[in-house]
DNA sequence: GGATAATCGAGACGGTACGTCGAGTCTTTCC
DNA sequence: GGAAAGACTCGACGTACCGTCTCGATTATCC
């Protein structure tokens, strides 16, 4: 019968870490700096969550941050839905802020594998799953062969989105299409140019 | 006539780093505990790198780690190169001391993606230049369509791997010959089945 | 109407006090302590006690402690009666629960002024009036001067056990008979040898 | 050959320490308050020091504090020689800033006995040989009974000095006096009035 | 006999200080 | 002048208690 836990603290605390993160980095965010910003006391973090990677996880998971929200198109065209993804995807990264959260996932996935898992799986399932079903599809209206791997796929967009945020690298137009085209190629049923 | 820079201290330290990366973890590691375990005192670390991370860079970048030499095929059969390689590369990111290596790879470009730039040229641009190099002579060999895109294809694995690094996915056979299949179809000048 | 204060709950935290206070010290008295130890809450112990010097001084009080019944002689020999009440004061601290709760009350004086003069009125006063009254009726019956000051003998005996305590001392017989003899001298009637 | 020590933060902490028992009292005294007081690291005060006790101990036993500088009387007349240093001690405890002092010497004495001892052998010691030394002067002289002993006259002025000080009773002529007039009677080798 | 009002236990809360660790800087002696 | 040693300031760590604040549950009384 004690006095139940605050979710007004609990708030504080991982709106202070998505601000902290947007801002400093990850590396940068200290449990003191966060209580001080949450104006929570240390005992309180420290009472609720075992580390900082895990306020991280806790906060990306739960907050409506930007990002998880891109669009995912489901038009007649293919190619075309992939390359409006990548556009959105591109742009949303080239917010310096975006990148910083991005890096931080990233940054805190290669530290803690277990918490790793659970973010890739709450930010990029999402997008498999719609890569994925988007394919299906096209392979019904046998626009795609029917052999394709569906999920082959949709790992590469992922692996390639991450390692361009990881390196900074601009996600480009040229870039995409490089890539759409690719796999388009190796995937339409239809025939050669 | 000042004394100069003792070669043995910057190869201690830098053996140290290595051996404490492959034991810890990059976050581990102390410039105290570097200077401990190499037989140097810190002020010698501090006069001649500026930071942990330059210090994991020089370490990685020149030592003889594992992983910068896996052999880059260059048979007949681009496929079989391009399997034979993920085959290389997947078994040495299947033993544990690897794995965290390639994840302080990870973790320190995503912190500093300055020196992350510098480290992914010295490790991904030899891979990337031979598949370019490979892809380059199946064109010039007629078995590759000619408007391929050489580059698109050597980010396609070269993103995979980090990816897969990045998350510890095991980078199976079945895994490496789905992407290699994609690849292969969308580019060889070959007709369709 | 209101529930009573819980007299149970009142005498588990003195009682703990007591037991605390022998064990450790006051120093490592802690109300958080406190409470786990007597079963009660905190907020109960800081609604009914403003300090944990207060709780101390309701627990000596008020408890049954040892050494605030030392015999308190009234033979017919004065001396007799003072080496007396030493050699039982002396005996009782020689042991070390009780100099730790004499070194208890020595520390809460000198950090709580007013608290401290209670609890000295509370000790010290029954044996300084015994003192006073064992003098004045040898005076009485011409055995001591008439002109002695009953208050600086009492006085003495107190500071001298005091001071022992705070040392930790122990009030030997030899200690004892200087000091008494001393006085003795100071006051008796008699002649001189 | 490491940087010495520095003798400079050493007196710091020691001033800071004498400084805060003047003012707040021992138990408010506080090693991170201490440490911004005297401009120093925390760290460097745990380096030196095992505990606050000790850094009293250290700051009381070096320190050139009021207290131990008073006079020593020596002239023809012992009881106007011990009534001269009830009267200089006495003033000395009048002033507030010394009965804290007084104070924290005392509570260090009862929660540290160890400690204690040492300060007293600082504190009391020289006293103790002054009267020991000045009463056998006075016996050479035949003004005092040769079968008195010098050290049981010492203790009781110095427990009598310790016990009002604990208590803040000041130390006031009638009760030097009465105790002046107690000892002397019991001592002086000379006749009844 | 039910309502009521202060009690109690439990324990979360914002704080302050604890004692420790590592980051970088500085100072000394030796080579 | 480089290097080992280690003292220095600084800031964060994770912990322990402080004194305050809800909670639900528990008694007395008083209507």
């Amino acid at each position: 019968m004690p006095r139940p836990r605050s979710e007004n603290a609990r708030q504080s605390v991982l709106a202070a870490m998505r601000r902290a993160l947007a801002g400093d980095g990850y590396d940068a965010v200290t449990i003191e700096g966060l209580a001080a910003e949450a104006g929570v006391s240390k005992q309180t973090i420290y009472r609720w969550w075992p580390s900082k990677a895990v306020i991280l996880g806790e906060a990306l998971l739960e907050g409506d941050l930007p990002g998880a929200d891109v669009a995912l198109p489901f038009s007649d065209d293919l190619a075309a839905d992939l390359r409006s993804w990548f556009a959105t995807a591109g742009e949303h990264l080239s917010r310096t802020e975006n990148v910083e959260l991005a890096r931080a996932l990233i940054a805190v996935t290669a530290t803690d594998p277990e918490l790793g898992a659970a973010l890739n799986r709450r930010f990029a399932d999402p997008i498999v799953s719609w890569v994925v079903a988007r394919v299906a599809r096209a392979q019904e209206e046998g626009a795609v062969r029917a052999d394709a791997d569906p999920t082959a796929i949709a790992d590469q967009i992922v692996a390639t989105t991450s390692y361009a945020a990881l390196l900074g690298r601009p996600l480009t137009a040229e870039r995409a299409d490089a890539l759409v085209d690719l796999v388009m190629r190796g995937i339409s049923a239809a025939s050669r140019d």
